[in-house]
DNA sequence: GAGTGGTCTAGACCACAGC
DNA sequence: CTGTGGTCTAGACCACTCC
């Protein structure tokens, strides 16, 4: 602790704690010292060392837990997604890149699905390359393993396209959406994904049960039918300490 | 207010900001009242109000100024990278993706490289498909566009591939290390691309000078001989609120 | 100089976990 | 019951910006 070094006495308790961490000197899964202790050890007040633990929870290193203990976070389970999850070999053996990629993994896949209509928003018409307030059909799905919510995704489609099939259905059947659309002879040509990354809102906080300091990955798909007329979009959102995607194309 | 509901002031307070500055009360580089305003404005503390201006900033929707206020934060520009910028074509006018881009929208970009060589650790040789230990080249990138940092890359090939080549120097030349290992005979044949995201480290944050509550996207990218060699492995660090990342294929 | 956010203190009480 | 983190108060002083 150097009082007179100009940095704020929150900042070089969190960066002595992170230097521990990264040490190895507490490893993944262990308790830090009590809020009380590191008062002690530092000679702070407890809000400062609260600040230094709040800065070490925004960056998604450590875990509170209410009447317990600090913890070190422990590395998670990675999941890659791979667009090879979106070919017809896939989809042809099972109802939907989600359910087989769980289930091979040994979890137990749920999925449910709210389905609505409602008019195309400036964005949804612009990527569905059709006229803000026609009607689309909206599936709004929230995807679990063994309970856990992994995965949220919200598809649209023109309305014009889905009418009398069984994507305004909760269950698409075999192949899901992406089949039944290529059944009805719109084959699809190319898809399209734009990847960002930003902090959750509360909401997406709670349903996702992110812990804190974890980002959202936002994917954006778009399906074209051969001749380029956009068939769905889908905005999915996926806990970033749990997801990586993963691209593969040929040079040129 | 509710005192009674369970749920703390400071997230009371938060909801309610977060609120107003969605409904379009505070727009986009409005200044929020001062904190001591608010304090009479909820009748709490000013720590529980700057409890409730933290929780915005890791949120990434304000930034607070000293001396100044704390501001609605306007959305950035968002740059998109798609993955036509490794094209060969790409590659024959310029001298990199990151130069062309950044020339066509208007900016002046900069890029300094540091060249080292060391071992490849575990993670290095399992991607480039060599033994730990083995010599690797690493170029170390920091990209600039107007003096500001956008990006970071540091790039791996077994030192093997670049010996007596301009990769081991800093101006690769025309259409970058890409170009002149085809010109060697190691004609690309694939790219992979791993996407994630997470928060910066402070050392990140400081050098990228991200904003509160703004996370990177990181994506390791492997370029592969035609005969399946790994040649070069690309690790990239990107501000995730300024770009989003673009691929395309083909149904199939 | 007045106003702003940034830091810090020394307490207090609460809710919760675990013995 | 004890110890833990979660919340909150009422101050204080500082560094900074702007007039």
């Amino acid at each position: 602790m150097d009082r007179s070094s100009g940095v704020p006495a929150f900042r070089q308790v969190a960066a002595d704690l992170r230097e521990r961490i990264v040490a190895g000197e507490y490893e993944p899964g262990a308790r830090l010292p009590s809020e009380r202790e590191l008062v002690d050890n530092y000679g702070v007040s407890r809000p400062t060392i609260r600040d230094a633990i709040d800065l070490l929870r925004a960056e998604g290193r450590v875990d509170a837990v209410r009447g317990v203990g600090v913890f070190v976070r422990p590395p998670t389970q990675i999941e890659r997604l791979a667009r090879s999850r979106l070919s017809r070999a896939a989809r042809a053996e099972n109802k939907g890149a989600f359910m087989a990629d769980a289930a091979a993994k040994g979890f137990t896949p749920s999925s449910s699905v709210k389905i609505r209509f409602e008019p195309a928003d400036e964005r949804v018409a612009g990527l569905l390359g059709i006229e803000p307030g026609t009607e689309v059909t909206v599936r709004d799905r929230v995807m679990r393993a063994n309970g856990l919510v992994v995965q949220l995704a919200v598809s649209r489609l023109p309305r014009e396209l889905t009418r009398g099939t069984v994507i305004e259905e909760v269950d698409t059947g075999p192949g899901g959406a992406y089949a039944r659309l290529e059944e009805a002879g719109h084959a699809i040509g190319h898809y399209v994904e734009d990847v960002g990354s930003r902090m959750p809102s509360p909401e997406e906080a709670s349903t996702l049960q992110l812990a804190e300091g974890v980002p959202v990955i936002t994917v954006t798909r778009i399906a074209y039918r051969q001749d380029g007329l956009p068939l769905e979009m889908n905005d999915m959102t996926l806990p970033a300490d749990r997801y990586r995607l993963t691209y593969e194309w040929a040079a040129e």
